[in-house]
DNA sequence: GTGTGGATTATCT
DNA sequence: GATAATCCACACC
């Protein structure tokens, strides 16, 4: 049976979507085999009017397009010159909603990954963090517009049915955007170690599930 | 055509 | 905690 998650996960509103995918896991194929991980931490841009989206106003420029695309489709992006970031595109087709994947802990080919470093990094910190995971899983602006639905080089699998703590907390690096910089559109599982940004003493999520 | 700044991270103090 | 690294995409001229 395939565990791979299929076009109806992604089709519900973002803020779902982030909370759904806490659990799952990665899988990014490559020359070299599996590299894989279970998502840990994740954030909701949810759509034109969120002003910390590359969306915002509804802007749709040949950075963001993948944002406009069916759900299930993958949005990478390049910024401060050297780091990239991976989305899961959500909602209908026309709708730029989006999830940040910002931490895995990982599962599948950490030497491999480790192999790709300067200095030695601890298993945990790997893809802790948006930038290191896009670069442990190689992942770049090659897979931007792919469909994790159908694609033969990333998709995401199911995660065993746990029930998972989860803390819901404002995003990270959104300043100067009003009430937007403050929303509390992250969430994490409580206690992860690979988790980007913890709060002090973990509250429990106050948005729906 | 040019200027600005970023959904970050590594490395320094 | 502070800051350098590093460059593409975007906005605006």
């Amino acid at each position: 049976m395939s565990r791979r998650l299929g076009r109806t996960f992604y089709a519900r509103p973002s803020v779902e979507v982030a909370q759904a995918l806490l659990g799952t896991r990665l899988v990014r194929m490559t020359e070299s085999g599996r590299l894989s991980g279970i998502i840990v931490e994740t954030e909701a841009y949810i759509g034109p009017g969120d002003q910390a989206s590359h969306a915002a106003g509804g802007r749709r420029t040949s950075r963001n397009e993948s944002m406009y695309q069916r759900p299930g489709t993958c949005y990478v992006y390049f910024t401060y010159g050297m780091h990239h970031c991976m989305n899961v595109v959500c909602a209908e087709e026309g709708v730029p909603e989006a999830v940040l994947v910002r931490a895995l802990e990982p599962v599948e080919g950490i030497r491999r990954m480790q192999s790709m470093r300067d200095a030695e990094m601890k298993d945990e910190d790997l893809c802790r963090g948006p930038g290191r995971l896009c670069r442990s899983l190689q992942v770049d602006r090659k897979l931007d517009g792919d469909d994790f639905v159908s694609s033969d080089e990333i998709w995401i699998e199911a995660g065993p049915k746990a029930e998972l703590e989860i803390v819901n907390a404002p995003r990270i690096g959104i300043d100067g955007k009003g009430e937007w910089t403050l929303a509390p559109l992250r969430w994490y599982v409580k206690g992860s170690r690979s988790v980007s940004v913890r709060v002090a003493g973990d509250r429990r999520p106050s948005a729906r599930g």
